[in-house]
DNA sequence: AAAAATATGTCAATAAAGCTGACATATTTT
DNA sequence: AAAATATGTCAGCTTTATTGACATATTTTT
């Protein structure tokens, strides 16, 4: 394949000419923002020998205290077999406990356990520090319009 | 495990106390913002038989045509060994070409083929009509304030 | 009361995407 | 000539997800 410099020159300029219809500038801001926004908790759970999903798992529960198995499923959109691995090591670990539905004894009410609450404190913290630092260069009125957008990324469903 | 639902309270306003403390709200808008704002691509890469991987390289060596291998190792943190088979297989398919770099001829620079661009481009344009929406409906000028935000999210080394 | 549906748990096999360590090759730098 | 660099590759491991199948307890429907 030689003599293909002049092709690649113009595959250039086609894309210079189509950037303009797509927003690259706001994805890979995307990208990058959220890569790092995950590596702060990334590095706590190393020692503990955990994961991002149990991050995600110890956190929706420490927010809905009492929330189901089924609730759990359909905010991680995950399926029960992956949270079962997951949900029964932080159970054995002490960080997440059961406790049988009082009216539906079939479900299973969900609870952080005082460590497990340190636990979600502890991840998030760095995570808040990072976005009040990034509000905070970002303008008066940023909270507020932040938010706004980032209601409006996600599906209507949820 | 009876008797349990004061303690359960308890906790309850616990959380609540502190909540003042940790941005749950944006942490939560951010988790919700992103996954579903990476399953639009998803959907078209299954067709294709490739995944998260293969979509961020197809991506940045679309943006940057001619960035070597290290540059694509350093813009997206992981080995060699993981870029390799994901970087053969998007090779091997034709989406993606390499070419002896023109001083250091150890060097590979890497192009995205006509459909490997046609792919890219495919795959960024549902997530940039969704972050049109989202920014039309968050008020003037929130392009801007978006933009500072997401920059300040991200490693100040990058 | 019996049957069907539901909530959860579990076993087994598989896949995607990352990792480490070790080593090979070609090329450039010292 | 030796060392460093850029890339490629082999082998094995880990995490986190998947699907399918089936078991148990409980509630709802018939």
């Amino acid at each position: 394949m030689a003599g293909q410099s002049k092709e690649n020159t113009r595959y250039l300029s086609d894309t210079a000419a189509d950037d303009d219809t797509i927003d690259f500038e706001i994805i890979e801001l995307l990208f990058f923002a959220y890569r790092d926004f995950t590596s702060d908790p990334d590095a706590i759970l190393e020692k503990s020998g955990f994961g991002r999903a149990h991050h995600r798992v110890v956190h929706f529960v420490d927010r809905e205290p009492g929330m189901t198995v089924a609730d759990l499923l359909d905010t991680l959109k995950i399926t029960k077999q992956s949270l079962a691995r997951v949900l029964k090591q932080l159970i054995d670990s002490g960080y997440i406990r059961q406790e049988t539905g009082p009216e539906d004894r079939r479900q299973r009410m969900l609870y952080t356990t005082e460590e497990g609450q340190a636990l979600a404190r502890a991840l998030a913290e760095p995570q808040s520090r990072r976005i009040a630092d990034a509000l905070a260069r970002s303008g008066p009125g940023a909270r507020e319009t932040v938010k706004r957008f980032l209601a409006g990324m996600k599906n209507a469903a949820d």
